[in-house]
DNA sequence: GTGAAAGCGCTAACAA
DNA sequence: TTGTTAGCGCTTTCAC
C-alpha cells in the first residue's frame, strides 16, 4: 500500500520525534587535491555501516565562514563534529564541547585546547625521516618551506626541522627559511611564488634542497622553480609530504613521506561512532605513527653529484 | 533571553512546519581532481545568498550507491537535486521528476530523458577545436582515447572526433581508438594502461597524436606513455578537455581546452533556484559554449619537426 | 500589541 | 495483534 502511493518517509518529522539527525558534519577548508576524497574513502563505509549521514561543509580557509557553517550545523542538530581546526573559532569549539555535542579534530589541534579528541598524523616524526632522507643523501645546506597555519601541527613540523638540522650539525639559515601564514585559496600562487623568491634571492648563497611540509605546497613550488630556470633535483632537491595524489606522476614525481589518509578517514569515522554512542566520557585522542618514505626524482642522486 | 539560555533553533523543526528543509542535493561521483571544488565556487555564494545549504553526496561511480543517495535525499525532503547522470538510474531520475521535485541535470545528459533541466558545458564544439588544433599543427595519425559513460556528451565528443577527422579527410584507424565504458575508481589505472598499450601495440603502426577526453584521463596517459618510453609531444602529441587544475604544471603541461568548471557551478546553482521558484514550469537547459584554446607543451613543435 | 492553539509527520507508549 | 494518542520544536493563525 505504501509502495502503491508512493510513500516516502519524512526524514525530517522523524529526526524531530527521534531527537536524533542521523548527521554528522564534516568541516573541510576546501576539496582540492583530493585529501577530502581519499579521507571519505575510509570514513563513508563506516559511516554507511552504522547510519550516519556526513554534511560536507567547506569554508575556504575562511573564520567567519567555518562559524556560519559550524552554527548551521548546531541548528541541524547534527550528532557530531569532525572538524580540521582553525584558530579563529577556538571559542565556537568551546561553545560545542559545552553543549555536549561531540568534537572531533582531524589532521591537527589547537595548542590550548587539550581536551578535544583527535585523529591525527604524526607529522613531527613523518618530518624527521623527510629531512633526514635529504642528509643521508649529502645535501648539507637544506632550507624549509612551510604553512604556518597557527596551530600545533603546522609548527611541529618547523620545530622538527630544526630539531634534526641540529641533530646533524647542520647550520640553519633564516635567509632559507619560508614559514608564513597562508592558505592554498586563490591568492596561494603569488604568495608561494614570494616566498621561493626569497629564499633564492642571492644566487651565491643558495640552499641545496628543501624540506616542504606538504605536497601540495611542493608541487607548486617545483612549478615555480622550473620556471625560474632552477631545475629539481639539479640545483635543489625537495621532499614533500603526504604523497598526494599527484606526486607520483613521472612530470612531478616528488620524494615525499605517504600519509596514512583512507586510515584517518577510518580512524575518525570510528572514534566519532564512540564518541557519540559514550556519551560525556573523556576525549579520545589518536596519533597514527606512520613514516613510509617513498624516493622518487626530486631528490635523486646525491648533493656530490651535482 | 534566549541568548543567556544558549538557545539554538531547530532547524528539524522549523523545516517541518515550514513544509521546506533549505537543502538541495548534489549528487557526484567523487570529489577528485578539483572538479566538484570548482564547481562549488561558483554555486556556493548563490545557494548563500539564497539561503540553501548544498548537501554533497559521493557515489564513486556505483549506480547501486547513487540510488540509495537518491532515496536519502528524497526522505531529506530536499528541495532539489543537481546530479551528473548515470544511465542505470534512469528510473529513479523519473521518478524524482514525477514527484515534483526539481532536478538538474550537471556537465552530461541521458538521451531519451529529454524534458530534464540540465547546465552543462558544449564539448563537442571544443572537441572540434582540440583535434583541429591537432591538424593544424601538422598531424595527420589522430587517435582517440575516452570514457564512454554510455551518455549522451560523453558519445558526442567522439562523433565530433569523427567528424573533424572526415571533414579534414583523414583516415580513422580503429586500432587507434579506445573508447570504453570506465570510471575513475581505483582500478582506473590498470584500464587505461591496457587501453594505451593496445593503441601503441605496433610499433611501425603508431599514432603521432592523440585527443583524450578529458584532462584527468590525458594526465595519466601522458604518465603512462613517458612510463613507455613514448616521449610526449616527441612522438605522440596530446590534447585534452577540461583544463584542469594540474594541466598546467611545468611537469605536465598539457595543451587543452579550459572548461568553464566555475560558471557551470553558478548557472546550475542559479538554474535550480528558478525551478524551485517556479515550480511547475518546463525544463530549463543550458548550455554553455565555449572553446578557448590553451596550448601547451604536449602538441609543441609540428609533425613534421620530428 | 500579547497569548493560546493547531498541526507539520513521525515514533513510542499505552490501551483495547 | 491492532488502534489511539501524546509530543518532538517550530510557525502561523486567530482570538483577545
Amino acid at each position: 500500500m505504501a509502495r502503491k502511493l508512493n510513500y516516502v518517509p519524512n526524514e525530517m518529522a522523524r529526526s524531530l520525534r527521534l531527537q536524533q539527525s542521523g548527521v554528522i558534519g564534516l568541516v573541510t577548508r576546501g576539496l582540492g587535491y583530493n585529501w577530502v576524497e581519499d579521507i571519505l574513502v575510509g570514513l563513508l563505509p563506516v559511516f554507511d555501516q552504522a547510519g550516519y549521514t556526513p554534511l560536507i561543509s567547506v569554508n575556504y580557509w575562511d573564520g567567519k565562514r567555518e562559524r556560519r557553517e559550524l552554527d548551521s550545523l548546531l541548528q541541524r542538530r547534527v550528532e557530531g563534529i569532525i572538524c580540521l581546526p582553525m584558530p579563529y573559532n577556538r571559542a565556537t569549539y568551546q561553545d560545542i564541547m559545552r553543549r555536549g555535542i561531540p568534537l572531533l579534530f582531524l589532521a591537527d589541534v589547537l595548542e590550548d585546547l587539550t581536551d578535544v579528541s583527535y585523529v591525527l598524523w604524526d607529522t613531527r616524526a613523518a618530518t624527521r625521516v623527510a629531512v633526514r632522507h635529504l642528509i643521508e643523501t649529502g645535501r648539507r645546506r637544506i632550507g624549509f618551506i612551510g604553512a604556518d597555519h597557527r596551530t600545533y601541527w603546522t609548527r611541529a613540523r618547523y620545530q622538527a626541522y630544526e630539531e634534526v638540522m641540529r641533530e646533524a650539525g647542520l647550520q640553519i639559515h633564516p635567509e632559507w627559511i619560508a614559514w608564513e601564514l597562508f592558505d592554498f585559496s586563490l591568492q596561494a600562487r603569488r604568495k608561494v611564488e614570494s616566498m621561493v623568491d626569497r629564499v633564492f634571492a642571492d644566487p651565491s648563497h643558495r640552499p641545496e634542497a628543501l624540506y616542504v611540509s606538504t605536497d601540495a605546497l611542493a608541487t607548486l613550488i617545483l612549478d615555480i622553480l622550473t620556471r625560474r630556470g632552477i631545475p629539481v633535483p639539479g640545483e635543489v632537491a625537495i621532499v614533500g609530504l603526504g604523497d598526494l595524489f599527484m606526486s607520483d606522476h613521472s612530470g612531478i614525481s616528488l620524494t615525499t613521506v605517504r600519509e596514512p589518509t583512507q586510515e584517518l578517514g577510518r580512524l575518525a569515522a570510528q572514534t566519532m561512532l564512540e564518541l557519540i554512542r559514550q556519551p560525556g566520557r573523556g576525549p579520545i585522542q589518536h596519533k597514527i605513527e606512520s613514516n613510509e618514505l617513498i624516493v622518487r626524482r626530486s631528490t635523486q642522486g646525491r648533493a656530490g653529484d651535482l
